[in-house]
DNA sequence: CTGATACTTAAGTAAATGCTTAAGTGTAAT
DNA sequence: ATTACACTTAAGCATTTACTTAAGTATCAG
């Protein structure tokens, strides 16, 4: 009955945590190891790899394993559907208004020819 | 540590259920009462009362009561607050990309002047 | 006044979330 | 070979979520 979208019901399921969004907020400014990630965040290291793996599958980040080292990246797609979801249901909302006010100033003026 | 943005925290997990965008898609087509937006959803109207609430809370809908039918609307703020978080988290990422390709640009090519 | 309508509140439950600590597994440096 | 490093997995736990049914509370229509 529910229209299916879960890859948008899990990435902004994603952005609704401030770890989270603080991590996309770093790796927005470039990529970074688990570990960089882990190291401002206020809790364990498991906690922080439990949140990428949130991320990950939600299609906001991706990341490779070189070495002992794992690197994370945004992947843009998934931000601009998100972003594009958003912005089309406000401009449908804000052509209602229109459409509304368009239609206010049909009926209403009296003084009209 | 952690920037405090409740009201993305809660938008943004708002918006990570498929039913709670339902709901917002149906409003993004204009006011509706609570039966309205319960009608078509497969729970009890509890339920969809429990929903509203996350979606009012969060800022992304309004609702007034006159009589006994309280008709809810789209509340556009915190909409385009949540879409532009996404698209500066984005636009960052890009331009990041754009520095990289012109650091490699400015560097390898052997076969310039 | 009487019943139907449109919500609203309350109480309870099963499952999902967001952590924790402890114990691994590979990789790199000495 | 030995140690440190960078993750990874596992097990467990407290809280929050997403519902449910049952029992209200105001309107409004007849």
């Amino acid at each position: 009955m529910l229209k299916c979208n879960a890859d948008l019901d899990m990435a902004f399921q994603a952005l609704g945590d401030p770890t989270r969004r603080a991590i996309v907020e770093r790796l927005a400014a470039g990529p970074a190891s688990v570990s960089d990630l882990a190291r401002p965040l206020p809790m364990s290291l498991p906690a922080v790899m439990l949140h990428l793996k949130v991320l990950e599958e939600s299609g906001l980040v991706r990341s490779e394993k070189v070495g002992r080292v794992r690197t994370c990246h945004i992947d843009p797609k998934m931000l601009s559907h998100a972003e594009r979801w958003i912005g089309e249901r406000r401009e449908m909302w804000e052509r209602n208004l229109d459409r509304l006010g368009a239609y206010l100033d049909a009926t209403k003026p009296e003084k009209e020819e």
